[in-house]
DNA sequence: TGTACATCAGTGAACGCGCGTTCACTGATGTAC
DNA sequence: TGTACATCAGTGAACGCGCGTTCACTGATGTAC
C-alpha cells in the first residue's frame, strides 16, 4: 500500500510536507499578507510540486486555516506561565517578547484578521474563549450587553493598536516601559482587570 | 479637437466618468476590500470600458488614492462643524452617523487601512495633519516620544475599534450612548482631550 | 542472488479562466465645398 | 442646403501572464520467479 522513499516512511514525508506548506504560508501571510498568498506562491515558497498541496489542503482556506491556528498556538505557548499565574503583566511581556521575534505572528494574528473574513471568522471562533479562560468569572455580565461589548472593543483595539506598532518598532525599545503602559490601558478600560495583576 | 457627444462637451463626459470610477472603487473597496479592487472590477461596476480607466487613472493604485481621499473627504464634512466648535462628542457623532449611513467608508478608512501597504501610506500622509490640526497645542512633547505614541496608538485603537463595531451594528443602536462610551474613553486614554469638550 | 515487472512517488505540463494593458475597428460628429 | 470625407469617441477583442486544478508521464521501490 504505502512505500518508503529516500528512507523515510510516507506518513513521515506527508507530515513533513504539510509541516513546510504551513511554513510558508505563515512566511507569505505574515510578510506579504494573505492577498499573496496563493497555493501556487505557498507550493514555490516550500519548494513542493503543486500535486503535494492537495495531498494535505482542500483549498487556501484550508491552509489559512492551518496557518492562523499555528501562530495561535505558539501565542498560548508563550503566554501560558503567565496565564496559569494570573499575571497581567508577565503575559503581556511574554506576548511583546514573542511578537518582537517573529512579526509575523503579528500580522496574522492581529493586522491582517481586520479586512479577511476568514481570518475574522477564526478569531471568533477561538478568542472569546481563550478570553473567559484566562479571565474567569472577573467580568459580570451578559456578553450580548451593548455596555460591556464597548468596553471590550476598546479594550481589544487599543491593546491591538500599541502590540502592533510595538512589533515595528515605532514604540522605541524599552519593552518594560511598554508592558507598563499597556497594563496601565488595560485596567483603565476594564478596572476588574486590575484584580488580575499580581506583580 | 475635442468635440461634443450626446449634447455633452468633452470635459464633462470625462469628469462624469471619473466620478463613476471613483463610485464604482468605493462600492468594490468598501464592500468587497481592496483585494477584489481590479481594474477590470472597477470597469464593469462602472458600465465602462476599459478605455476609460486610463482616461483617468495611471493604474489601480492611482484610483484607490482617489477612493480614499473621496472617502476622506465625506468624513471631513462631516465633523467640520464639530472640529469648528472643539466639541470631542459632537465630533464622534457625526462621525457614528456617517459610517452608520455608509459603512463603504468605514472598511476604507479604518479597515482595511490595517492590512494593506497602500492604504496605510495614505493615513500616514493625512491623519496626522488633521490629528494635530484638531488638537491644536493641546498635547505637548515631541511626537517621537514613546510614551506620547503609546498613548495616542491606545487611542486611535479604541476609538477605530469602537466604531468598526458600531458600524457593524454589534454596539447595539443607542447613539447618545456611543459617543458617551467614546468620550470616556478618549479622555481616559489622553486626559488632555477633555479639554476640548464643550457639551 | 539476479532479473523482469507491477506499482507507487514525484515532476512538471496542460487546461480554462480572469487579470492588466493595448489596439484594431465601428460609428458619430463637424466641416469643406 | 446637401453631400463627401476627415477625425474624434467609444467598443470590444487580442495579447501575454499567473492563477487553481488536473493529469500524463518519468523514475524509484519492492517483489515474484
Amino acid at each position: 500500500m504505502s512505500r518508503s522513499y529516500g528512507g523515510r516512511s510516507t506518513d513521515d514525508r506527508v507530515a513533513d510536507r504539510r509541516v513546510r506548506l504551513v511554513e510558508a504560508g505563515t512566511a507569505i501571510a505574515g510578510t506579504e499578507g494573505v492577498a499573496a498568498l496563493g497555493m501556487r506562491a505557498v507550493c514555490r515558497e516550500a519548494g513542493l510540486s503543486q500535486k503535494f498541496f492537495y495531498e494535505s489542503f482542500a483549498d487556501i482556506d484550508d491552509l489559512l486555516h492551518a496557518v492562523y491556528m499555528a501562530a495561535l498556538v505558539q501565542l498560548e505557548e508563550a503566554i501560558r506561565p503567565a496565564m496559569g499565574a494570573r499575571d497581567l503583566a508577565g503575559l503581556f511581556d511574554a506576548a511583546a517578547r514573542l511578537l518582537e521575534s517573529d512579526p509575523r505572528i503579528c500580522r496574522i494574528l492581529l493586522m491582517e484578521p481586520v479586512a479577511d473574513a476568514r481570518l475574522r471568522r477564526y478569531v471568533r471562533d477561538t478568542i472569546p474563549a481563550i478570553t473567559t479562560a484566562a479571565l474567569g468569572d472577573l467580568v459580570a455580565g451578559s456578553p450580548d450587553d451593548p455596555a460591556i461589548r464597548m468596553r471590550f472593543s476598546a479594550l481589544f483595539g487599543a491593546i491591538i493598536s500599541l502590540f502592533v506598532e510595538w512589533t515595528e518598532g515605532s514604540l522605541g525599545t524599552d519593552r518594560a516601559a511598554f508592558v507598563k503602559h499597556v497594563s496601565t490601558v488595560a485596567t483603565q478600560l476594564v478596572p476588574q482587570l486590575g484584580a488580575v495583576t499580581r506583580s
